[in-house]
RNA sequence: GCGGGUAUAGCUUAGUGGUAAAGCUCCAGCCUUCCAAGCUGACUAUGAGGGUUCGAUUCCCUCUACCCGCUCCA
């Protein structure tokens, strides 16, 4: 693992700043306070999003010949995820020690017995200060006398004063204390304490479907989706039949999904709501490993090339017990994000565990026949599971940049620049009349803009100094400028020849060219796509 | 979930128990023949809710969001 230290959080809230600014990114519900870990993608945002989904459905469904595409409902039966574990085993019961906030997995704590001491509450004379809240302590050493359970409940209880300069030790107890022998697993080993009752934290956004009469039934329970896997899966066997497609193949999906997370962080990183793009590569049980191996490889190369260049990524080989339990082999692709490494993607050879699992479950048979080799299986699966934001967010982070135009020595010249792959970038051309003042100007611009706006995303501007809206374009990451100029018209003194050519300006080396008006669609769209 | 920090205009920052300031951006106009020129003008803010007070953006409380550190992350 690198240590070395990739963090750098004034660049991050630069980058936040400017997604907000120029409407990439926004907070979700901002005028009401704010949404935790929700955020809404603005109008460059949503083309910058598009462009990575649709470029990941190009080269994982539309160019090849064994990944088949489908779209579930987010909405989701419970015995889907009842059977993929997510329902039963992806809670697990956590107790908070009241003491010292701690936090306990209940099911890994070990009885103590001992005496419990009961208090009701304290109070601090001088001020008039009291608390009234149950609390008890368990002594484990049998040569500890009630003294060392006072003193601890009057530490639990001096978190409730406001007073901080008074000292534990100043409080009274009150109400009636009482003590028993016990064997509990109430207490914190460490301390004594009380625990909080053992809470179940699933993080799975549960809702009812149907009229509201049904409140209480828990057959009208059903979850958002935690992963679009699972569709898949369930989804399996109907695709197979549907498309006479035979294994190896994968199916493929991009959609939204759903987790409570306690502590939502990152900006986009770890949110709520969250867009994923998998494959589900079906194979026999032999090609497992191979397939591993190669999805990883494509998927770096995809990163490639949409700017996130291999060298950022760091390929962690998930070692053993680290892994879920049904996988023998997992890839986890982390990329430098100015607030740490952080996994972008998994490549997780799962075996046939999730198929395994919903045959069990919904008792149909999910077996595929070979009807080469006569063997009938069930199919092992290997999962390229992508975040959409985690990857739109790389993207920003790896396009920001700051340069210095000035010469040295005077005040600085800040140009930001987004190096958006032009593939990826939301506005793919500006066009630009040198001066609005002159109608010709204007008037053969806009001819520029209504040819090309059929085949890409272009942005028309004839506001400020030419120079000025080079510039945004810049801070936007659009990749190339037309400039429309009195050239263009034909109308200077010894260029005629340039009649009805532009300058094409790019975005990175600043450099310009000339172009005829005829040959800039297919120069721009060899270059976009 | 715990601890710490933050919240003033689109952005970055001033400031104050008594009319909230500036730079940049943006918009309009003038000017402008290729890299944030200049001039004029306009718009826009104290996160939400309580409390103290004659009066709160400022002091206090609660909430919300964001950031940092833990924790968690199938």
């Amino acid at each position: 693992m690198a240590n070395k230290d990739t963090t750098d959080p004034e660049r991050m809230e630069k980058i936040v700043s400017l997604c907000k600014s120029k409407g990439f990114i926004m907070q979700s519900a901002e005028i009401y306070g704010g949404l935790n870990g929700c955020w809404d993608y603005g109008p460059l945002g949503t083309e910058l999003k598009r462009n990575v989904k649709e470029y990941w459905w190009r080269k994982n469904v539309q160019e090849r010949d064994d990944v088949l595409g489908m779209d579930g409902s987010i909405l989701t039966h419970k015995d889907v995820l009842t059977a993929s574990g997510h329902v039963g085993g992806f809670s697990d019961p956590m107790c908070d020690c009241l003491l010292s906030n701690a936090r306990l997995r209940a099911d890994q704590i070990d009885p103590q017995s001992g005496t419990a001491y009961h208090y009701t509450g304290a109070s601090h004379e001088e001020s008039g200060w009291s608390v009234e809240r149950p609390f008890s302590v368990l002594l484990m050493n049998a040569n500890e006398d009630e003294n060392k359970a006072r003193k601890t409940a009057k530490q639990f209880y001096s978190k409730f004063l406001k007073d901080k300069t008074i000292a534990p030790k100043k409080l009274s107890l009150v109400g009636e204390s009482s003590s028993e022998e016990t064997d509990s697993t109430c207490y914190n080993p460490d301390n004594g304490s009380l625990l909080t009752e053992p809470r179940e934290f699933n993080l799975m956004f549960e809702t009812r479907m149907g009229a509201s009469a049904v409140e209480d039934d828990p057959n009208a329970v059903a979850y958002l989706r935690p992963e679009t896997a699972q569709t898949i899966f369930v989804q399996y066997k109907n695709v197979l039949d549907a498309s006479r497609i035979k294994l190896p193949f994968g199916i493929a999906q991009i959609g939204k999904a759903f987790r409570n997370e306690i502590n939502p962080r990152n900006f986009t990183f770890r949110s709520r709501e969250f867009e994923q793009m998998e494959i589900e590569y079906f194979c026999h049980p032999d090609d497992g490993l191979k397939f591993t191996e190669e999805w990883l490889q494509k998927r770096l190369a995809f990163y490639d090339e949409i700017g996130v260049p291999s060298s950022k990524i760091h390929v962690l080989d998930v070692p053993d017990g680290e892994r879920a339990h049904y996988s023998s082999k997992t890839y986890d692709l982390e990329y430098e994000f100015p607030f740490g490494i952080q996994e972008l993607e998994g490549v997780a050879y799962r075996g046939d565990y999730d198929l395994s699992q919903h045959v069990k479950h919904s008792k149909k048979p999910l077996e595929y026949f070979d009807d080469v080799t006569k063997e009938r299986f069930i199919p092992h699966v290997v999962e390229p599971s992508a975040g959409c934001d985690r990857t739109c967010l790389a993207v920003l982070c790896e396009a920001y940049a700051e340069e210095n135009l000035a010469e040295e020595g005077a005040k600085p010249d800040i140009r930001k620049v987004m190096r958006f792959k032009p593939l990826i970038a939301p506005i793919k051309v500006a066009i630009l009349p040198l001066l609005k003042n002159k109608p010709e100007l204007v008037a053969k611009a806009k001819e520029v803009k209504n040819l090309l706006q059929p085949f890409m995303n272009v942005f028309y501007d004839e506001t400020a100094a030419i120079g000025r809206r080079y510039r945004r374009q810049d801070e936007i990451g659009t990749p190339f400028c037309i400039a429309i100029d009195f050239e263009t018209l034909g109308e200077e003194e010894g260029k005629e020849a340039f009649k009805d050519t532009v300058t094409v300006r790019h975005r990175d080396s600043m450099e310009q060219e000339r172009l005829a008006i005829v040959d800039l669609l297919p120069w721009l769209l060899q270059r976009i796509r």
